[in-house]
DNA sequence: TGTACATCAGTGAACGCGCGTTCACTGATGTAC
DNA sequence: TGTACATCAGTGAACGCGCGTTCACTGATGTAC
């Protein structure tokens, strides 16, 4: 990718518009975008962003799929650092990385959970969400596996699993935004920790 | 009201204005919401809503400030059919209450948690504000002073008690819309209660 | 290494549209006496 | 009960604006030979 400005050629523009685009959410708001106020930021004219994605909702969604990608990154990476056997600490470890991505990549959270923003028909934004929710599937699964939890209680674990952490992350993006991101982080480790503690149970070689 | 669709005075149009909103919000999203479109269904020239609420921002302020009416009155009718002795019945109570806010008023639940899109200096609405979350902190102080919840635990158990009801409508509104609300209310019951009766011990009385 | 040609990426003018806001107005209502 | 007048609520024309989309174009790149 080269920077030379007045290139004919940009190089990367659609790399470019994406990146462009958290800093135009965060300012003006999902509600105030214009995909002219963005080809103009990327130093383009306003037609060039329709040979990359045709239009808004094209746009948007190539977004979303950026998001669950940062999503699945950052929960797998969280779960590296944690022993299979732990499983109150994997699911922790999944909530945590989820507020995260929230804190983050606060413009992907957004975008990322609006179906209707986006197109729920597209392969490559069908297949990176099913990727990044399945994850909590893995863990709790484990979980079932190892005796910490009951098969029966799977179901319900799971939706307060995920509630709680979209819930926190929901919260701190739209409501508690005046927050700092380290309180948020702190406070969530140990509301997490509380959470997970008690919906997991702890068979005998725990710790 | 009267309902002669010739007077020249509405009658209640600031009324009709919030009833319409609703719809409006529902079919064409919050980024699309017009003021004109919004005049025009409630049958009146798109000047006419200036008079009630100035611009978009203080419409949306009144529409939210009702949002956290109609909260407040879901959740204290839901606790009424609760004995107070009833910790973890009412916590449940309370979260409910909160689903079932997003689940009647979509776009209420939409707008009331969105305040860079609300004037939030507005006296009346940060009274609604309050009020509606003062009955967590009530139900949650009952449970420290009868020995449910240990003092050390209460902002942990707040903030995830909000963070999964949040979390929980959030969810219901704009990822699983497509469910049946009676579905997400039977699978939020066992959830809740699920998530209420770990997070809250049963002194001897219980029961 | 050079040339011809196809393809790709961005340009810039033009279009029609709906929007929010303003403002002089007029019809309706309410109040004082 | 009637009249005069002030206030309130909605009208409708006008404004300027930024938007998304289209499209013939041109400059740049890549490939075949």
């Amino acid at each position: 990718m080269q920077s030379d400005p007045d290139r004919y050629h940009h190089g990367d523009l659609r790399r470019t518009l994406l990146d462009v685009l958290p800093e135009l959410i965060a300012e003006r708001g999902l509600e105030n975008l214009s995909l002219r106020e963005l080809a103009r930021r990327a130093g383009v004219t306003h037609g060039a962003p329709a040979h990359h994605f045709g239009d808004r909702k094209g746009l948007l969604t190539a977004f979303a799929n950026e998001g669950s990608q940062h999503l699945s990154a950052l929960v797998l990476d969280a779960l590296a650092a944690v022993p299979e056997s732990r499983h109150a600490q994997r699911l922790q470890a999944v909530g945590l990385a989820y507020l995260e991505f929230a804190l983050r990549y606060p413009a992907h959270f957004r975008v990322t959970f609006r179906p209707e923003l986006l197109d729920m028909t597209d392969r490559a934004l069908l297949a990176a969400r099913a990727a990044a929710g399945s994850t909590l599937d893995l863990v709790l699964k484990a979980a079932v596996t190892d005796g910490a939890l009951r098969a029966t209680d799977y179901a319900v674990v799971r939706m307060s699993s995920w509630s709680l952490a979209h819930g926190y992350a929901s919260l701190a993006v739209d409501v508690l935004s005046g927050d700092s991101a380290d309180a948020l982080r702190r406070q969530a480790q140990r509301t997490f920790e509380h959470f997970c503690v008690r919906m997991l149970d702890h068979p005998a070689q725990a710790d």
